[in-house]
RNA sequence: GCUCCCAUCGUCUAGAGGCCCAGGACAUAGCCCUCUCAAGGCUGUAACACCGGUUCGAAUCCGGUUGGGAGCGCCA
């Protein structure tokens, strides 16, 4: 039997971590297994659902590389499918009409809750087949009285349920429109899913779940419920933290394969092993493996993984990235060998492609603004004499290169008995504009002859004033 | 309230009865390297929630306590 997963987010709030964990289980499992992997928008209640986050779980799965091999599917287009199941139930005497009243509802659960009692549905409409003229009933499954049904989780184990726990859960609405647990049930059936991989919060529907199934005479599949994420500080995953829309993760520069390692790490382990490729992911990762607890989202790790990711990763790996990054700052640049070498020198000393392209700014346009603080320190009367003459050596360099530039500077240094300090903390100031820049020897490479001459010029000239 | 789930360093985890006076990683402190900042290397601080059992022996098995979480909708 081949496997089959799903990822069915709800559209009612934006994709966040805690989903795209769930969604790479499910693709992961899929992948190592040679498996499909399905995604369908869970979106019946049009109330709250929105385009927007339609949007997001559709660009972030793109931008992440989660990719499905069938779907989009999307429940309101299946209304009249789950009509059909629902006229079936009907039909068999597994599901039938109640005539209760929202306020019925209401009084009923109010008393149980006095009497300290689980709120449920009693079933007084269970065995009625009268009508009540002037309500429009709503359909329920007729649950087991009795007995157990026992989830074998693959990650927590056997989970017993009994059924006496367990009340007729409605299906469809007065209106008629299917409930998400109904939807879920016919949706997971019709498209063969074998493993259930989801939040450990569903956990509780499924038993419900399961004794549909069997009235429908289906098997259900293998569940494996997956312990939720927390906030850095051990609450709720919130929007002060990590609940923020997967796309913010693009647009703070985190690479796409960090975040997934990131998360993966989170409640799974292979050995000692933390940076993963994504080959790497799905030859290791085996959902048996999973972790019961949640775990609280570690916003430093993941910037040590993403900042593990970018060296390793081909510097030409990495150029869209940065491009897209510098774009955002209003940079354009279509040289692909500078962004290369950029990549080179600061990816070292950067935890994101987005500090990696503010950190680089310096490399683009004619003029820069100079830290008057730097400046200060090390454009002064004193530092003038060896910058004046370090520049006409670099302007005389044949060959513009680093290996040159680091003679030239090393020359001058050993020549006026100084640390190579005093030498190139001024050049680097006055071509940065900052005290922090890759080597010097790399960075003036990179930035070109004329530039660097013309910002050094331009900083003496400062100091002259 | 009821039902279900969970519990090792601050955080992510290793650990499936002796290999553990608990290992790795992030963070943190110190040192080394060094043209700045990093990266890297080395060293350190730091945990089995609690109480009972079972056993020659328990982080590991069992029970309870405490503490967290989820569910109990004509929401998903």
């Amino acid at each position: 039997m081949t496997v089959v997963t799903r990822f069915a987010p709800s559209p009612t709030g934006l994709l966040h971590v805690g989903g795209v964990r769930t969604a790479l289980y499910s693709w992961l499992y899929a992948r190592r297994m040679g498996g499909k992997f399905i995604l369908r928008i869970e979106d019946t209640d049009r109330e709250r659902s929105t385009d927007e986050a339609v949007r997001v779980i559709l660009d972030g799965m793109a931008w992440l590389g989660l990719d499905h091999d069938e779907g989009p599917y999307y429940q309101t287009q299946r209304f009249d499918r789950y009509r059909e199941v629902i006229q079936r139930m009907l039909a068999e005497g597994t599901a039938y009409r109640c005539y209760c009243t929202k306020e019925e509802l209401e009084q009923m659960r109010k008393e149980q809750l006095e009497r300290k009692e689980k709120p449920r549905y009693t079933g007084v409409w269970r065995d009625r087949t009268d009508a009540r003229p002037g309500v429009e009933p709503v359909i329920r499954f007729k649950n087991p009285l009795d007995g157990v049904v026992v989830v074998e989780d693959v990650i927590h184990g056997p989970v017993t349920f009994q059924n006496a726990e367990l009340d007729d859960l409605i299906i469809a609405r007065s209106d008629g429109t299917p409930t998400y647990n109904f939807c879920v049930v016919v949706d997971d059936m019709d498209m063969g899913i074998t493993h259930v991989i989801r939040g450990d919060d569903h956990l509780n529907n499924t038993p419900r779940q399961m004794n549909m199934l069997r009235a429908l005479g289906a098997t259900p599949p293998v569940y494996a419920h997956v312990p939720m994420i927390l906030g850095p500080d051990g609450a709720k995953l919130s929007k002060r933290h990590g609940a923020v829309s997967v796309l913010q993760y693009q647009e703070e520069g985190f690479l796409p394969d960090a975040l997934l390692n990131y998360l993966v790490r989170l409640g799974w382990s292979h050995g000692d092993q933390e940076v993963f490729t994504r080959a790497e992911m799905i030859a290791a990762f085996d959902i048996h493996e999973v972790n019961k607890a949640a775990s609280a989202f570690n916003p430093e790790k993941l910037l040590w993984l993403n900042q593990q990711h970018m060296m390793r990763a081909s510097p030409g790996e990495l150029v869209p990235h940065l491009r897209y990054q510098l774009d955002r700052l209003g940079i354009a640049c279509d040289d692909d060998k500078l962004l290369e070498g950029i990549i080179l020198a600061q990816r070292e000393r950067a935890k994101t492609m987005k500090e990696m392209a503010e950190n680089s700014r310096f490399f683009f346009g004619a003029e820069i603004a100079i830290d008057p603080k730097a400046a200060a320190k090390h454009l002064t009367p004193e530092t003038r004499g060896s910058l004046t003459e370090a520049r006409d050596r670099l302007a005389a360099l044949a060959d513009w290169a680093a290996p040159a530039v680091h003679d030239a500077v090393n020359a001058l240094a050993t020549e006026k008995g100084v640390g190579l300090g005093k030498i190139v903390q001024p050049i680097r100031v006055a071509i940065s504009g900052g005290t922090v820049s890759p080597p010097i020897d790399i960075t003036l490479a990179l930035l070109g002859r004329e530039r660097t001459l013309a910002r050094i010029d331009a900083a003496l000239k400062q100091i002259a004033r």
